[in-house]
DNA sequence: AAGAGGCCCTGATAGC
DNA sequence: TGCTATCAGGGCCTCT
């Protein structure tokens, strides 16, 4: 699932519940995550206080202590839910909240006075890791590409990171050592705003294109953050919070329907790039 | 060395 | 109803 504009939501409503607040107790169901998870994590973050929860491109970083970091990612399917001690489930902070907590596939619960934290994770693509210094946590990161939020998003970078490259600009987009925080619904909108194709070449890409890219990425980001994130997919019975940004795909998902551009009579058509679905007007984003 | 493709996993849905 | 096939928001690893 989660993208950068879902795990900023989830990030903002988290910090509201856990920070200053002390980790009681962890109890993991099932360690078998992308990675596993270390055998010791309990004893490592039993009785720590969660300082601060920050978001890096789509990894949420929760910091213990004073120098302790535990990073979750989410894969495709990982969701966060917050559940009072008397397991009334509320609703603000599951990402896909649904009514009640999902009956399968909670991994980690992570304990505090008077409510918990759940992981949740179908097919667990998603992990949980460990650092026990800033040190380490940025090191951890070293080879990921600046976040679109950052300064190093800017023109000289893109355009020095394209240059001679053969590899079409949506898999660049994909690739986290570009840039990191774009996934799959965020790369077809925001090539489709930038009204450049697909399957474009890097090196071909040319300066008002990046212009316009740098300039989409933030505008598509912010607004799908500004509308609580896209929820795809549903639970069933679902009652609670979700996000809304699905109903203003211009392209993504809009197979066969109509361009939103005003000036545009053209349908949408979906491609196949690497074996993941991509969406593209193509007279609007012509090669 | 860059780039393409396989694979990890469960669940929802479509088609027969 | 119940099979099978396909697809899903990610990213690491391997092969060429």
């Amino acid at each position: 699932m989660p993208e950068l504009p879902e795990v900023e939501i989830v990030k903002q409503s988290l910090i509201k519940s856990v920070q200053f607040k002390k980790i009681t107790d962890v109890i993991i169901k099932n360690r078998n995550l992308r990675f596993k998870i270390e055998r010791n994590l309990k004893k490592k973050i039993i009785n720590k206080i969660i300082n601060d929860v920050s978001r890096k491109s789509k990894y949420l970083i929760l910091k213990l202590g004073k120098n302790e970091f535990l990073v979750i990612h989410f894969g495709m399917s990982g969701t966060l839910h917050n559940v009072k001690n008397n397991n009334k489930f509320k609703t603000n902070l599951s990402f896909y909240s649904s009514k009640n907590l999902p009956l399968k596939h909670n991994h980690i619960f992570f304990l505090f006075k008077g409510f918990k934290v759940i992981y949740n994770d179908p097919r667990r693509f998603g992990f949980i890791k460990y650092f026990n210094s800033h040190k380490k946590l940025v090191y951890y990161f070293k080879n990921y590409g600046p976040d679109p939020f950052q300064k190093k998003f800017n023109k000289k970078y893109i355009k020095g990171h394209l240059k001679n490259k053969k590899k079409n600009i949506k898999n660049l987009l994909l690739d986290q050592k570009f840039i990191s925080g774009i996934g799959n619904i965020y790369a077809s909108e925001i090539l489709f705003y930038a009204k450049i194709n697909p399957l474009k070449e890097g090196k071909d890409i040319n300066n008002s294109e990046i212009v316009e890219f740098i300039k989409k990425t933030k505008f598509v980001l912010n607004k799908a953050i500004k509308n609580g994130g896209s929820s795809i997919r549903d639970f069933k019975n679902t009652k609670g919070k979700k996000g809304s940004y699905q109903d203003n795909f211009a392209v993504y998902d809009r197979e066969n329907k109509k361009c939103k551009s005003k000036t545009c009579n053209s349908k949408i058509i979906k491609i196949n790039i690497s074996n993941r679905s991509t969406f593209v007007c193509n007279y609007c984003q012509k090669k």
